[in-house]
DNA sequence: CACTTGACCTGTCCGC
DNA sequence: TGCGGACAGGTCAAGT
């Protein structure tokens, strides 16, 4: 569910938060979730003061003042909650309520306490998402990022290097291979979806079948899908939460994600769910038609 | 080699 | 109400 717009709206409130912050001490409830944590990492982290936040594809990087950083990936149920030491947040009902209660609670993997007493909590159901603490000038040589593709919404990438990269994958269908992310990085399941809807492209279609006119809309599509997101705080279905443990609102102005049964907002068509390369999948059956 | 499927996990929801 | 199973979907490993 973390998908780009929801990481950089994490990474927007962190980034806000955190500069300056001096890591006291750490605490982690499952080894997996922070490999090596505490025994290796508490001595490169305590004392740590963090520097920036960054993200690339859908991985939040925190660099420290010691020139190692924390790469923390949320996957689908990550959560990274901040909070101040006064400990002031609204429950349930409050209208400044947080989806999240009390923390730490049972999901609750890793925490980091700075020395003002505030407090970062790294939330994941799940227990898919990890943290790890790597010398930042390591960080590119992750396997990961030596393959993982350019970033959608970068100044310098222009709709000829999106088909070109699509191409990379001409046999496919284009919905997994947007979802591929050494093609682009940053496209979960919701913005796949909500870009092939906007271009009028039958996910399983292949790429190689796509007129190039409409490779050029799908482009321009998921540029302004991901744009919106960010915008309106990322897409929350059920766990997503931003940095200081709200909602996002994106769904409200969701085309076709999780819309099954209602109507096609451009052709009243209703709209259905099918899987496609192993995933829930939402289109108009009449906007997106199959061309095989 | 390109592509698909399963594993990793837990909470929720549905049908019986 | 209780219980089993399907489902959620990011990424890597294993299988076809």
């Amino acid at each position: 569910m973390p998908e780009l717009p929801e990481v950089e709206t994490v990474r927007i409130g962190l980034a806000a938060l955190l500069p300056g912050k001096v890591v006291r001490s750490t605490e982690a409830d499952w080894e997996k979730s922070f490999p090596n944590a505490p025994t290796d990492v508490q001595a490169f982290l305590i004392g740590a003061a963090i520097r920036d936040v960054r993200r690339r594809a859908k991985v939040l990087l925190i660099d420290l003042n010691t020139d190692y950083t924390l790469v923390i990936h949320l996957k689908m149920t990550g959560q990274l909650v901040f909070r101040a030491p006064s400990g002031e947040h609204f429950g349930a009902g409050h209208p400044n309520s947080s989806l999240i209660g009390e923390l730490p609670d049972r999901s609750t993997r890793v925490t980091f306490v700075f020395t003002d007493g505030s407090k970062l909590f790294f939330n994941d159901q799940r227990k898919f998402g990890w943290v790890r603490l790597l010398p930042t000038v390591e960080v590119p040589n992750l396997d990961f990022f030596q393959k993982v593709g350019p970033e959608p919404l970068a100044d310098d990438f222009t709709s000829a290097d999106f088909a070109a990269r699509l191409m990379r994958r001409a046999n496919s269908g284009i919905k997994s291979v947007l979802l591929d992310q050494t093609v682009v990085a940053g496209i979960g399941n919701i913005y796949a979806d909500e870009s092939l809807w906007a271009a009028k492209i039958h996910p399983e279609t292949k790429v190689c079948d796509i007129l190039s006119s409409q490779l050029a809309e799908l482009f321009v599509g998921l540029q302004a899908v991901l744009r919106l997101s960010i915008e309106k705080g990322g897409s929350t279905d059920r766990n997503y939460v931003n940095a200081e443990g709200k909602r996002g609102s994106y769904l409200t102005f969701a085309n076709v994600f999780r819309r099954e049964g209602q109507s096609c907002p451009r052709c009243g068509t209703t709209i259905i769910k099918l899987r496609v390369a192993g995933r829930g999948t939402h289109i108009c059956p009449h906007c997106q038609q199959s061309i095989i």
